[in-house]
DNA sequence: CACATAGATTGACATGCGTCGATATAGGTG
DNA sequence: CACCTATATCGACGCATGTCAATCTATGTG
């Protein structure tokens, strides 16, 4: 029977928003009956905080936030990371696809840059937990 | 040579407070050469949001948060996650290491209680990155 | 077009992690 | 002490994930 349902999410998801209100799920027994959070509403924030949960992709998000121009491409983040670019390359994805960070292609450069908010939104997600 | 250096920690880690200041790391290059977040300290901030990362964990804050008394003993929370005990646990230990929860033991029964301010002082990690 | 460079993708490998069943421990009760 | 109940710990299993080397793609540049 169903154990690990392999959460199989699409990019960029957008949790960080509004996500309805707390449905109510309403236990039948224990402590207070209270909703809670629900296993869809969690299975979303917890992909944010995946995100944010290895170290060097906390670096990379402080190295971007960081940059004079607020972005920087792949090629000034593998040095400080002590890395190799195809890692960097998959950690940025992740963030981007987390909706933290913003990714835009100039010749041949790509530059990364904060999703404006996104960080206050996440932090919003454990306030309002 | 040293890949992973697997983490060797402690239990209820209080990064969630001042860690000082931004140590200079000073890249040598690149875009801004800004010091960003440092190796160290980066590893203790995403063992916290390493906690948050999993959905039943975020369910369990969720439910000892929203009880009335604001506590919730372990048999209280297996039937609503649909998880076993053991499972439950674990979760729950994972939680109270990261300086979320808090733990009192009380005749047979624990007793886990949100860490008061835990998760605005984690909201903060977002905003100091 | 040939070639160089920046970045993404792929495949493989080792470790991490969520889950369970079984078992151990601690407190309560007779 | 014998027994029950509530939790914690242990060992195992399988999926997830971080990393790298190799390769592919795209954008320049001669």
């Amino acid at each position: 029977m169903s154990i690990y349902v392999h959460n199989g999410f699409m990019d960029t998801l957008q949790i960080l928003e509004p996500v309805a209100g707390p449905e109510a799920d309403d236990v039948c027994c224990a402590p207070s009956g209270k909703p809670a959070l629900g296993v869809d509403e969690a299975r979303q924030k917890a992909l944010v905080f995946r995100a944010l949960a290895d170290p060097n992709r906390l670096r990379l998000l402080s190295i971007v936030k960081a940059g004079e121009s607020g972005e920087a491409c792949v090629c000034d983040l593998t040095a400080p990371l002590d890395l190799g670019q195809p890692t960097v390359s998959h950690h940025l994805k992740i963030l981007v696809e987390a909706g933290l960070l913003h990714r835009e292609k100039r010749g041949t450069w790509a530059y990364y840059s904060l999703v404006p908010g996104a960080l206050e939104r996440t932090a919003g997600l454990l306030a309002s937990l």
